[in-house]
DNA sequence: CGACTAGTTGAGGCCAGTCAATGTTGGTGG
DNA sequence: CCACCAACATTGACTGGCCTCAACTAGTCG
């Protein structure tokens, strides 16, 4: 089952296209991981040249996933996990009675999919926000290669073991703080990870809707506008439509590391 | 660092309690693994009897815990997880403000202490809510042996995954349920879980105050008590303290699968 | 240009929070 | 064994933050 779901990735786009868009299309350019961008962000962070050069071997080409497209969706045979090398997702879960909670956002050096491995079926959906490059890896070689390689073993826990404390964070947003908190930790969040890719971390572009943001946040999509709307009147931030400006990032750490 | 850690679990009770009463006292009577009636529930799941052996071997004596004690804090390094043997602990944050937010509930059988893997710090805490006993198992003897028995390293990544996955569907009770929704949900999740140990799912008594239970589903302390009362006057519970009695399972399951 | 999607803003309502008083329970020591 | 106290729980009255509904604007794409 894992092979033929990665079987699939590789075939061209238009068949899977037509049965079940699940991943676009294939990209006929390699990119490998020891000169990837990526490199440090993702699985094969600290390890050695030999190592890489072995988890090379089991990475595809790269996906492309267009903006819309699943990537899995909730309920699908796992298989395989995926690294995202360029572009942005939003994991989702759908309730019994079909409401949609997004619960992540993720973006280049990430890795999604991981929620799979627990019983064999994603419980989460991931769908492109914007058009994407994945390296997708085959779950059953990973764990091959990780035998080989106890690096990438720790790597491999390390990377689940972290999307497990990116939900508490979520959690305790969710559950504990205010609409304008709940906003103001996820523009820093973002901001951060923007920083960490060597990209401003004062200035960016919302990859989500309004709708989407609120839905991570617990929110509705008017009370999202509000806020944004609020806090630019108030100076902290400029808002564009889906560009933003952090003007004031020391006041806005504050406001959320200070109880109201 | 691992191995100091676990050193201090093995050490008498009196001293560690004086220092830091992380891990209350010592058991003298060793349970092994294979005997142990959480065989199916734990690590140990489908692992050949040769295999229980082996992982029996690193797992030290069982340590008590006594109630509001902690088994580790947020921010203290990690080093070992803890296989829940006897009792049930609640895992909590801490907001930068203070404010303490419970993000989970974990009984016997299950494993604590996960999300330290990922930078070597426990971003969580974990507190006994009744006088509990715990295997503390070294993270480094444990990926050891997971090397050298496959079917263990899968295990262990199929426990940190389904606790990403419980916290996925945190997220979307959080994000998107009414209070009664949450509390429903919430019963019928520690019901569902009594009775995949052999005890009753349908009566049982909470470890959990309203507040704590109120953290847990983002509510305050009297919401859940006014939810309490309502669905026992419409008759779908009886509620007693802390002693509950689910009256109508198919009714309750219906109130959270419809939207309403 | 019209249809559509995304976003903003306003008015009003409701669910859950807040504050406060009272009741209940369980553990402790006389 | 019972009285006492503190922690836990219930209930009521009121408030407020976010939701709902709705109108309107600004882009975008065929």
């Amino acid at each position: 089952m894992t092979s033929s779901s990665v079987a699939m990735l590789a075939r061209p786009a238009t068949v899977s296209a037509l049965t079940a868009p699940r991943v676009g299309s294939y990209c006929d350019h390699k990119e490998h991981c020891d000169s990837c961008s990526l490199r440090e962000l993702c699985l094969p962070v600290g390890l050695e040249r030999e190592s890489i050069r072995l988890l090379d071997r089991i990475v595809p080409n790269r996906s492309r996933v267009k903006r819309r497209e699943s990537l899995y969706r909730p309920g699908d045979a796992f298989g395989a996990v995926y690294a995202i090398r360029l572009g942005t997702f939003k994991t989702l879960m759908l309730a019994e009675d079909g409401r949609e909670q997004i619960t992540g956002c993720y973006m280049n050096g990430e890795i999604v999919g991981l929620d799979g491995i627990g019983d064999g079926r994603h419980t989460c959906g991931a769908v492109a926000l914007e058009d994407s490059e994945v390296c997708a890896l085959s779950f059953a070689q990973l764990c091959k290669l990780a035998h080989d390689i106890p690096a990438l073993g720790r790597n491999l826990n390390r990377c689940i073991s972290k999307d497990l404390c990116r939900g508490q964070h979520m959690m305790l947003l969710l559950g504990s703080m205010r609409a304008e908190e709940r906003l103001v930790v996820f523009l820093l969040n973002l901001s951060g990870r923007y920083r960490a890719r060597g990209y401003s971390g004062s200035e960016f572009v919302l990859r989500m809707t309004r709708e989407e943001i609120a839905s991570l946040l617990g929110l509705k999509l008017e009370t999202v506008s509000r806020v944004f709307s609020r806090l630019h009147g108030e100076g902290l931030i400029q808002v564009q439509g889906r560009s933003i400006k952090l003007l004031d990032l020391p006041a806005l750490q504050a406001m959320v590391s200070q109880g109201t």
